[in-house]
RNA sequence: GCUCGAGUGGCGGAAUUGGUAGACGCGCUGGAUUCAAAAUCCAGUGUUUUAGGACGUGCGGGUUCGAUUCCCGCCUCGAGUACCA
């Protein structure tokens, strides 16, 4: 019989795919489309490893399936090339990232090709190559182009915007734009000049340069978004990141809020994502309260000033008792009094200087001055003491707040810290300890016209009040900040600006894409520019649209440089999986209406949970931006989404008996009942282990087998005295390896000796399924291992120094510990090794074989041999001469050892067919992955009891295996006869009838303990089954001559005797 | 701290609306085959036991004829978030 050659059956295929384009999809189809989309990777130099196709696979196994039920079906993939890494290499070694890029994107795509995905390879978008970020900058251009107004709920063209102004001022806009913009009329906007308007317009784009607070990584040399960092440091190499306010291209997705929170509602994705992003926002309603600040007059108040102030709780705001400022907030240095004067400078110097990662680490510590200066309660109209604090964030709200310490915890704390007064305004709440924050059973007292209210009716009658009264306004605040969307960076989209009297302007649409600038070093300049601002032609001629050098001295009125920031790693992947949607006029559009208008949203979406408050976020930002404006007709970019559990390494530690072996003196009984003599031999045997722990090549390179280490750690400790023979005996035993310049210490008499040691990890790959080190491999690993000396599992010593003929019998085993699997850990398997072993189809199937898509889960490398003998399998059923004979079909006529007939399969291979297609079919639509792999191990063993050889099961059979094991699922239908690709095969189509049953094995429970089965008919009546079974022999025995109390029976299911 | 998710054999995991807990695979044990090994095939494999049972899905309660599944209270682990007024 042939045997399964996986390695020419892949290949073959894999050819035949990519020559007959076997999976193109079309823009011009009778089938309903389906669009599936992997989060395309960014390639790394390190290549892919076994974790990374876990979601491609799950979403080819979904676009196979779907093509067989008649979809056309567009699934695509592309690299979103731009990015720290490669440009960070580029740093150290000088060479271009482009090169770079291109290098590791060849070796993703020919890892990618061995495992049998079927892309289409046709559209493949790759973020960094010009054709593309031409479009990243049109739509930053459109962003650029346009304002939010707030009456319409939509982004408009800011040319409309100008049209308002010039008509009737800015006094009617209602737009989503900066704060604080001054009111002009008609006519006053038509006297600006051009550079004023643009100044104007500026605070309105949708895309607007901005002097922010930002977060900048002085290692990175660049600016990071929110999403960018991770517990205070970098996200990328882990940096600090400091605050820092710099002049910056921000996006305004905070115009979005709402609707990208409402937009939740309507799409199909994990809860928890939702929630994450439903958090991110962090839309919270209340009001916001103005509080005049009284005039001091030592403050030297020229004007008046208020504090605007948000607020949740405005229903409590007769127990506001005092006010916090964020210390960088801008009325600080205007209200604060003289006497105050130099313990606010002193405090705000001080806040200054704690990075963000010492003030998030360290909430505890309560800080803050007074400012000497007092606001006037609105109602009240009592003198407020007003405070800064940096548990207020300037970020947040207004910056400031008006503190209630008896319904705050934070204001309560800062209130007890600094002795301020804390007023109760709850009816019968306790505030001795701690504040009361629970609005649910809140009566308001204390509170003027609030008195005896509930939260509900409190906060609606303050907001009238505060609107009557024109302090204030109900209000909803989010959490969500303008994104920064500038990077000091090299290798990423420049932006199509450039400055005219410090006026951003844009470069005609026609002129793009602007391309990036050649220098000679990818490091910000000598002046801290970015690294653009070492390009030597980076300047606008406006005249002839061109970039062009520098203007020299008194010449190129039309010369203005370019923007020399770059733009985000979010910038291309936020809108990549339109492009994909075009095949043909790339050059023309981003994508065509009719292609956007067939493809319209990507109906699933696979990929990890980590893109939440980023990628995810943003790309649905944009899209209902682009909406907004009319280049695309959805709202929403991805209708399903599914997130991939990470696959976890099983890294391997070997345990080394390094510098840490201290050594003291024997201490006897006797000594120790002295305590003073007991004190001092401590304190002497302290100075021998400094002498020693500062010895660090002693023992370094001894290696202890696993077990043996548990072994002596068990019995003794290796931090512990060893006192017992067959330690001492080791110990003389390991002595020759000790340096003569400590061997005093191993002199046991006078000294014991303790032992340690500590795991480190060793490559996964000298390590076999038994746990064992590949010692030779281990060895040549790396040089300062050469010499190294191994204790076995027996005990015995391999030095293969002293002893090159080889080890002796023992093994030398390693432990293993479950991590993320990353170079750094040593636990890397890579995917080309094991289809090289076993097949890309054997892959596929162990990587859904391995636990629930969504969860995480350990890889082990062992478990393998289950999946690949299932298809050793598979492959037998299809080659067994079951019938002595051979089958009356053999469409090669080569090697005649496929076996199948046309004749009628038995009723049992129907309904294991029909039960599969069933299991199949739902575990496919559940995204179950797991289980059906289990459930065609199912089928096959049964097919093959059964010695089923039969066309009308194996046929189908193939289609039902094919989405998961597409190679051999091929080479089985072309020998089946077929000259076609299987892979528009239509689904085999389940029927009911081969399912069904004439009896069933019924579980008979008592007190719904299950004692024993009967098989009895399907068509009997709950009286027939209880007579059945009552009338069983075994039913009394259990019932041991009681009395059933009642009997249930579930036809079908179950029977239940009680009593 | 808050939000979300998860706890089932030695391991990965299964049990679709409450109805035979542990499917399927790994590992392990024994056997066949082999000079031997690999490969392959067969049988067994939750714990415990006086061999009839008893106990078993993180822990403690509850609802039910019946709970891995539903409810209440805890514990542990993982992810996200971080003074959000």
């Amino acid at each position: 019989m042939s045997k399964y050659h996986f390695n020419e059956i892949e290949a073959k295929w894999q050819k035949h795919w990519a020559k007959n384009q076997t999976f193109k999809a079309e823009n011009k189809s009778d089938k309903p489309k389906y669009y599936v989309l992997d989060m395309f990777p960014y390639p790394s130099g390190a290549g892919l490893h076994v974790g990374h196709p876990l979601g491609y696979i799950a979403s080819d196994i979904y676009t196979r399936y779907k093509r067989h039920q008649g979809f056309n079906v567009l699934h695509p993939q592309g690299y979103d090339s731009f990015g720290l890494p490669a440009e960070q290499y580029a740093i150290q070694t000088g060479q271009h990232p482009a090169k770079t890029t291109e290098e590791n994107i060849s070796r993703y795509r020919e890892q990618l090709d061995k495992l049998g995905f079927s892309f289409d390879w046709s559209r493949e978008v790759r973020t960094s190559n010009p054709e593309y970020y031409r479009w990243t900058q049109w739509i930053f251009l459109q962003l650029f182009d346009s304002w939010y107004d707030k009456d319409q709920n939509k982004a408009r063209a800011i040319e409309e915007l100008r049209v308002v102004f010039s008509s009737e001022g800015n006094i009617h806009v209602n737009a989503i734009c900066d704060e604080g913009i001054a009111h002009f009329t008609a006519s006053e906007w038509l006297d600006f000049s051009e550079t004023k308007k643009q100044e104007i317009l500026l605070k309105y784009r949708l895309t607007y340069l901005a002097e922010t607070e930002v977060n900048w990584c002085p290692q990175l040399g660049t600016v990071l978004a929110n999403d960018e960092i991770v517990n205070g440091v970098s996200e990328r190499g882990g940096y600090p990141v400091v605050r820092k306010k710099m002049k910056q291209w921000s996006m305004r997705i905070t115009a979005y809020a709402q609707r990208l929170l409402d937009g939740l509602d309507k799409i199909d994705w994990p809860q928890p994502l939702k929630d994450s992003q439903t958090n991110w926002i962090g839309r919270s309603k209340g009001a916001s309260v103005t509080f005049k600040v009284k005039n001091v007059p030592s403050s030297a108040v020229e004007k008046s000033y208020s504090i605007d102030v948000f607020t949740t709780r405005p229903d409590t705001i007769f127990g506001v008792s005092f006010m916090t400022l964020a210390p960088e907030h801008d009325l600080v240095s205007k209200i604060t009094t003289a006497e105050q004067k130099e313990a606010v400078e002193n405090y705000i110097e001080a806040t200054a200087k704690r990075s963000e990662r010492e003030r998030m680490a360290d909430v505890k510590t309560i800080t803050g001055v007074f400012t000497g200066a007092y606001a006037e309660h609105p109602f009240t109209g009592d003198s407020i003491p007003v405070w800064i604090g940096d548990y207020v964030l300037a970020g947040y709200g207004t910056g400031a707040v008006m503190s209630v310490p008896c319904g705050d915890q934070r204001d309560y704390d800062f209130a007890k810290h600094f002795n301020l007064p804390i007023p109760n305004i709850f009816k019968d709440a306790d505030i001795s300890e701690g504040a009361y924050s629970d609005k649910e059973n809140t009566i308001i007292t204390n509170s003027d016209f609030l008195n005896d209210l509930n939260y509900q009716q409190a906060t609606e009658k303050i907001i009238t009040a505060l609107e009557e009264k024109g302090v204030g306004e109900g209000k909803i605040n989010y959490r969500l900040r303008d994104a920064v969307f500038s990077r000091q960076r090299y290798w990423g989209e420049p932006f199509p600006i450039y400055y005219k009297n410090g006026m951003p302007h844009a470069i005609p649409t026609e002129c793009l894409p602007l391309r990036l600038p050649e220098v000679e070093k990818y490091l910000p300049t000598e002046e801290g520019e970015p690294p653009l601002g070492r390009a030597t032609k980076w300047y606008w001629n406006e005249k002839n649209s061109e970039v062009v050098s520098p203007p020299s001295e008194g010449q190129g009125e039309d010369i203005y440089p370019l923007e020399l920031n770059t733009m985000p790693g979010w910038a291309g992947s936020s809108w990549y999986f339109f492009r994909y949607m075009e095949d043909e006029n790339r050059d023309e559009v981003f994508a065509s209406k009719e292609a956007l208008n067939y493809w319209k949203n990507v109906d699933l979406y696979i990929g990890g949970s980590e893109h939440a408050t980023g990628h995810l976020l943003y790309s649905r930002f944009w899209v209902k931006f682009m909406h907004d404006r009319g280049l695309v007709p959805v709202e929403e970019p991805f209708k399903k989404l599914i997130n991939q559990g990470m696959i976890l390494g099983e890294s391997a530690f070997v345990y080394r008996m390094n510098s840490k072996i201290t050594i003291s003196k024997i201490v006897s009984a006797d000594d120790q009942s002295k305590s003073e003599n007991w004190t001092k031999t401590i304190s002497d045997s302290r100075i021998k282990d400094i002498e020693l722990t500062n010895d660090k090549i002693l023992l370094s390179n001894i290696f202890v087998d696993f077990n043996e280490y548990k072994r002596i750690k068990k019995e003794k400790g290796f931090s512990n005295i060893i006192m017992k023979d067959w330690e001492k005996e080791r110990i003389k035993a390991y002595s020759k390896f000790i340096p003569e310049n400590v061997k005093e210490f191993f002199n046991l008499d006078k000294y014991s000796i303790s032992f340690n040691a500590d795991g480190i990890h060793a490559d996964v790959l000298f390590v076999n399924s038994h746990n064992e080190l590949d010692i030779e491999a281990f060895k040549n690993w790396r040089e300062e291992y050469k010499d190294a000396i191994f204790i076995l599992e027996d005990g015995s010593i391999f030095d293969s120094n002293s002893s090159p003929s080889g080890r002796p019998g023992g093994d030398f085993k390693v432990s293993r510990e479950v991590e993320k699997m990353s170079k750094s850990k040593y636990n890397v398997v890579n995917p080309d090794d094991i289809c090289n072993q076993y097949g890309a189809d054997t892959l596929r199937m162990y990587e859904m074989f391995l636990g629930p898509l969504e969860q995480a889960k350990p890889w082990n490398t062992a478990g393998i041999t289950g999946v690949h003998g299932f298809l050793k399998k598979l492959w037998k059923l299809y080659h067994s001469p079951f019938e002595g004979g051979k089958g009356d079909v053999s469409p090669s006529q080569e090697p005649n050892d496929f076996y199948v007939s046309n004749e009628a399969a038995s009723k049992d291979s129907l309904k294991t067919l029909h039960k599969t297609i069933k299991k199949t079919q739902e575990d496919i639509e559940h995204f179950s992955f797991n289980t059906s792999v289990s459930s065609f191990m199912i089928a096959v063993n049964e097919l093959s009891a059964q010695k089923c050889n039969a066309r009308e099961v194996l046929e189908p059979l193939a289609i039902l295996i094919s989405p998961y094991a597409p190679h051999i699922a091929e080479e089985l239908w072309q020998k089946l006869g077929h000259s076609e690709s299987i892979s528009t095969a239509p689904f085999p189509k389940f029927e009911q009838q081969y399912l069904v049953e004439s009896s069933k094995e019924y579980p008979i429970s008592f007190n719904g303990k299950m004692r024993f089965t009967l098989e009895l008919p399907l068509d009997l009546s709950k009286e027939e089954i209880e007579s059945a079974v009552m009338a069983h022999e075994k039913t009394a025995q259990y019932l041991e001559g009681r009395t059933p109390k009642k009997v249930i029976i579930v036809p079908g299911k179950i029977v239940n005797i009680v009593g």
